[in-house]
DNA sequence: ATCAGCTGTGCCGCTGAGTGGAACACGAAT
DNA sequence: ATTCGTGTTCCACTCAGCGGCACAGCTGAT
């Protein structure tokens, strides 16, 4: 029963903000509309509630419904996101000086912050041409194998650390092959202010990837270059988007807008 | 009596969605901290109730709390705003394009979808030495004045169109200057496929708009350039701009993802 | 030092908003 | 015809949400 009962059965009621939460959850990148009974199945709340609920959704401009009944996350979400001091409130001040960089290196420039224990992709710039990344806008990334993971790991706090080192396992997309070595890599990242990442998944990348701090010296965000490996030397990108990274940092100053640490 | 009982008065209680919506609506570009107290006033809820309802807000990932007791947007909104079609799936296909027109141009680009009677800017790019524009991503835009606004209203439901259209007012924001004009406009922008819009307000700016299509032909979205007036003249934007935007169109017919009318 | 006013927070009895099962009408596949 | 899935409305039960109140801490003015 305690199984049953945790799944949304009668009578049990639970706080209504975490179900609508639920309900915008059951949104993912590739299913962006959902019929009312998908709806339910995903979220796990039964049909009539999920109906009224996400109506008031509806009302409220969190989804919008489409003329053939399917529910569709709605704009008005997105203009509250852009409130967020440490998205877009970031990217806004970090924008120009990454279309910069996009603009003379013509590679993939991805701008990420920490969230629990992910990385948070904020923006990403990307020619038509460019080969795809794995990673869209909004998604997750994690802190150990890409370039703005490791950075932002790098300067996580003391347990966050510790823990995603210890629970750290090998896969084939990165090169780190232990949590002795991963531990190493990090400490090379604090000392050198710049990690490399590679993934060899859907295509063959190579990232360098920069701290953004905030006017107190934390470490905010990461920011990086995604090139195709066999490139140009690595190398070369490293100072351009170090002195990139420290442009925004040095903004930050001014428009105090979107500087704070993380809460956790 | 009625007075005071709509104004969150005891033992009323109103739909809880509402509420949260409330609470998130207290945010504004230039409120984007606010203590429990603000939190509180702004969104007519008593502190108590606000603070249990922000507190869930948080466990939830939609709003975020700072060191000092702040509340702020959290980047969970972001996560899930980015799966808005109409938002940010229309922006990732239009993305790479406006980079192109803003790699040619070097100026403001915009990127606008309606909202209700508002235009809502999806997107901007923007050169750090450009002049500052009024409007921010995310943020709302008047559809009688602005070029973007005006290919929205233009291809609007016939509603929308005669309620704007007869609640106009004329602005020192605007060359338009009565009713019949706008109407007037409006014909000339279908029959021209681009809008010219004009600005003084707080610099003087000049802008080119073209429309975005869905795969069966409806306005989507608005895509323009702004640009410093006195510059070169504006007729040398109009083609830029429209091929810009029938790339747009063109590359919407094959990612079906963001491709859908205005559920209104 | 004392006050007044502001905060954020915890408590708790009352009650109506939210609950989900049941029953419905519709369409499509069987 | 029958079965399945859908979106929808209805409604009686009840627990989650409500907000007034009291308390503690931190200002600044007296």
């Amino acid at each position: 029963m305690t199984e049953q009962a945790r799944a949304g059965r009668t009578g049990a009621g639970e706080a209504v903000i975490e179900r609508a939460a639920r309900l915008l959850a059951a949104f993912t990148a590739d299913h962006r509309q959902l019929s009312l009974a998908e709806l339910s199945r995903r979220s796990g709340i039964p049909r009539s509630s999920a109906l009224r609920l996400a109506r008031k959704l509806v009302d409220v401009g969190a989804l919008e419904r489409r003329s053939d009944g399917a529910f569709v996350v709605g704009l008005r979400l997105l203009e509250v996101a852009t409130l967020a001091p440490r998205g877009h409130g970031l990217r806004a001040v970090a924008m120009p000086y990454m279309e910069d960089l996009f603009a003379v290196t013509r590679q993939h420039v991805l701008l990420a912050v920490r969230d629990g224990d992910d990385a948070l992709l904020v923006e990403r710039l990307s020619a038509h041409g460019a080969m795809p990344v794995q990673y869209r806008v909004g998604g997750r990334l994690p802190l150990t194998s890409t370039g703005v993971g490791l950075v932002l790991l790098a300067h996580a706090p003391a347990d966050v650390q510790e823990r995603t080192i210890e629970e750290f396992v090998p896969s084939a997309d990165t090169e780190i092959r232990s949590p002795a070595e991963l531990r190493r890599t990090l400490a090379e990242v604090r000392r050198g202010g710049f990690a490399r990442g590679r993934q060899s998944e859907p295509w063959s990348v190579s990232t360098v990837a920069a701290p953004v701090r905030a006017p107190d010296g934390a470490v905010v965000a990461a920011l990086s270059v995604v090139v195709p490996t066999g490139g140009p030397d690595l190398g070369t990108y490293v100072h351009v988007v170090q002195t990139t990274a420290l442009a925004v940092t040095r903004e930050l100053n001014y428009s105090s807008v979107a500087a704070d640490r993380t809460p956790t």
